[in-house]
DNA sequence: GGGGCAGAAACAGTATGCAGTTTAACCCCA
DNA sequence: TGGGGTTAAACTGCATACTGTTTCTGCCCC
């Protein structure tokens, strides 16, 4: 059963990246516990690097540390503005950034991507739609030179996980994504710094705004 | 020798506090190799807890983790770079909404530190002003109604903690950031928002510079 | 005297076990 | 049938031990 400790990446980093990637696609419930003991036996580990891998995310903010195992952070209602307002001041600088830097490569990989999430609009598949979105905005944070910049959206983007996936399954909303998701194609295709910074402060109002209606 | 394993504060988060104390306290060189074996014997504890701590403070950006040992962070000067860019997108933002969140009595405690940081132009007592500096930034950091933001703030600025102590170091610095923390003081007493915008921009302009200076 | 080279030591990662605490289920009594 | 107390299970925190790797040290050969 021995793995060898020191393969290339530890069990810990694995761990980690796994359930990163878990929790930012999705597939970590609202009401899961994550438990070192269960995830350590379904990884075939002890619990010490999928402890470590815990609390590590924890630290970094996708996860909280309850007495009874991690889970997702909570967010209230005023707690998601607050995400909305940081994401009006750093989303669209970014973006700007990302215009300049784009690459031909790039920019093909993301018109894929809003192409599949355009096909989604007929055929109404949330998950497909979910993935291509999903697609879109890792490629085009990957444009960003400012790596700092992207570890602090990708952050806070990860607690608001589950208001996004609600977001999209609105038909309205899923449009006005898609719209924005073509805009912002067009801009980054012109190497357009401006146009994508106000595309992108448009398209996270219009997000806050979805928001506010779907609460009252 | 066995503590209460689950007294109110974990052994984890004691040493966490402790280690974190010497970082900004000046007690850990830059050459020094914190090493989880030798920091556990000498508090009378295992590996594992202070292992936690160390991990925990290098997630937070305090230390890193080599091959041997945790030790000081060295940033890349892009990397400081990268975070001065962030700054200037939030905390402008932040200053405002603190100055018009202001109260007075925690505008009296800021005030106390101004003075303290005032006093420490002449003696060039950098640990006091360091310490005054630090309870000017979290003190009108909590007058920042979003959460969500200081976290952030506060996040980055840890990780660029050994820049800002090389900073304070300089004496023309020192004059230029007791001024910076002079003008915010005003400007919060008259819960100016743009104006304490304008100048928290201008303070960190000022840091971006005197950094580009030191390095090149 | 300098450049490998082998051995030793230091150190990170992981496994396992136990103690203490919290949660939840259950049972008893009303 | 419901409320309160009791007990079992779940889970975290810490300790200890072992393995494999990396770095250091000193030695030998050139």
């Amino acid at each position: 059963m021995q793995f060898n400790p020191m393969s290339r990446q530890s069990h810990r980093d694995r761990i980690h990246a796994l359930l990163l990637q878990r929790i930012q696609t999705g597939g970590v419930g609202w009401d899961d516990r994550l438990v070192d003991v269960a995830l350590a036996a379904e990884m075939g580990v002890s619990r010490m690097p999928v402890r470590d891998a815990l609390m590590r995310l924890a630290a970094e903010g996708y996860l909280v540390a309850t007495t009874r195992g991690f889970t997702l952070p909570n967010l209230s209602e005023a707690e998601v503005l607050e995400v909305f307002e940081l994401r009006r001041l750093l989303e669209p600088r970014a973006a700007a950034m990302a215009a300049q830097a784009m690459t031909e490569d790039r920019h093909a990989m993301l018109s894929d991507a809003v192409a599949q999430a355009r096909g989604t609009l007929e055929s109404g598949d949330v998950p497909l739609f979910y993935h291509a979105s999903e697609r879109f905005r890792s490629g085009w944070l990957a444009a960003v030179p400012n790596r700092m910049l992207v570890d602090t959206i990708q952050r806070y983007l990860a607690q608001v996980q589950t208001v996004r996936l609600t977001t999209m399954r609105d038909p309205v909303s899923h449009a006005v994504i898609v719209e924005g998701q073509r805009d912002l194609l067009a801009a980054f295709g012109r190497r357009d710094a401006v146009g994508a910074a106000d595309r992108m402060l448009r398209f996270v109002i219009e997000g806050e705004q979805a928001f506010r209606r779907a609460r009252g």
